[in-house]
DNA sequence: GTCTGAATGCAAGATTTTTTCGTGCGAACG
DNA sequence: CGTTCGCACGAAAAAATCTTGCATTCAGAC
């Protein structure tokens, strides 16, 4: 896990590689080349060469919430009552480190967070509000919207042309 | 891309191997193997049956937006002024077929959308929002919250024991 | 007890990834 | 103005991985 994260100049053929990665991971190197026109050697070395500037964060299954066995995402925001720094950065680290969240946003407006959460059932949810809103004296409130549908959820990024 | 997503049962083998795919994708499957206590093609087999399955819905490369130029990622609630099926469905749709929204869920309570909107400025957030929101008659309003740190963005789900 | 279906491991074969090596191009330098 | 250095490339070889065929095992049905 090297975070070199050193500032690297991306060309248009590092974005049509992103472009390809992002939609498919599984892709051969090989074609990914023939798309691009570059030898597949030519495409692997900018493929690590982006994983290692961090430009490639990760790669990744998608999972289907629902087929296993969690039904239902939830949208939160939530509302802090004391926004020093350091109880910023506290809720920050204690959201993060729930799986439950799958996102966490620390955000302009009325809401301080919003959070993106993934549960089995709404008792699993109640649970979990207790455990982190109601549990966390600092929490003033949390506003809750069930996801009636996910019309849309990826993490897909809109490359520049 | 073949969708016959019927439904099939889950062992703790699969549910293993899901948990590491959802991490890191590229694991060798003999790896993987090891891991969970089966042959690499053993564990090739039932990858292969998830993704047929549609359990395993994509494998993509996780990209920074930060670092290809998309700097602002923006939490949008939007409120529509008459909810009927086929209003309900032409805003899925018009929704999700705009790259920038990378994610939308249609929520209860008081907004009808929540969506996940990547742009590189502010002022590509405002053209944005004058085609999607001011140029749709049906929407009511929309408050926007911009994210001052993405503290935590991922897919995973997290897996039952 | 025997049969059938499903899943396994092993081993061979096909494909892909990774490394090595030599070449060409442009910038810096003598 | 020529040389050298750094950098990225393509081609080919080497290594690793993925994929498939096949015999075996195990659980449940008959």
């Amino acid at each position: 896990m090297s975070k070199s994260s050193s500032s690297i100049t991306l060309d248009r053929f590092d974005l049509a590689i992103l472009h390809i990665l992002q939609q498919d991971n599984a892709t051969p190197q090989r074609v990914i080349g023939e798309a691009v026109n570059l030898s597949a050697p030519a495409v692997q070395r900018r493929i690590r060469r982006m994983e290692e500037a961090g430009i490639i964060q990760a790669n990744v299954a998608i999972i289907d919430p629902a087929r296993v066995g969690q039904l239902i995402t939830i949208v939160v925001e939530v509302e802090l009552i004391s926004e020093t720094a350091e109880l910023i950065d506290a809720a920050k680290r204690e959201f993060a480190a729930v799986p439950e969240v799958q996102q966490c946003y620390y955000v302009t407006g009325e809401a301080d967070f919003v959070l993106v959460v993934v549960v089995p059932t709404m008792t699993a949810y109640e649970a979990l509000t207790r455990r982190l809103f109601f549990g966390n004296s600092n929490v003033k409130r949390f506003r809750t919207s069930v996801a009636m549908d996910r019309v849309k959820a990826g993490l897909a990024v809109p490359l520049p042309a």
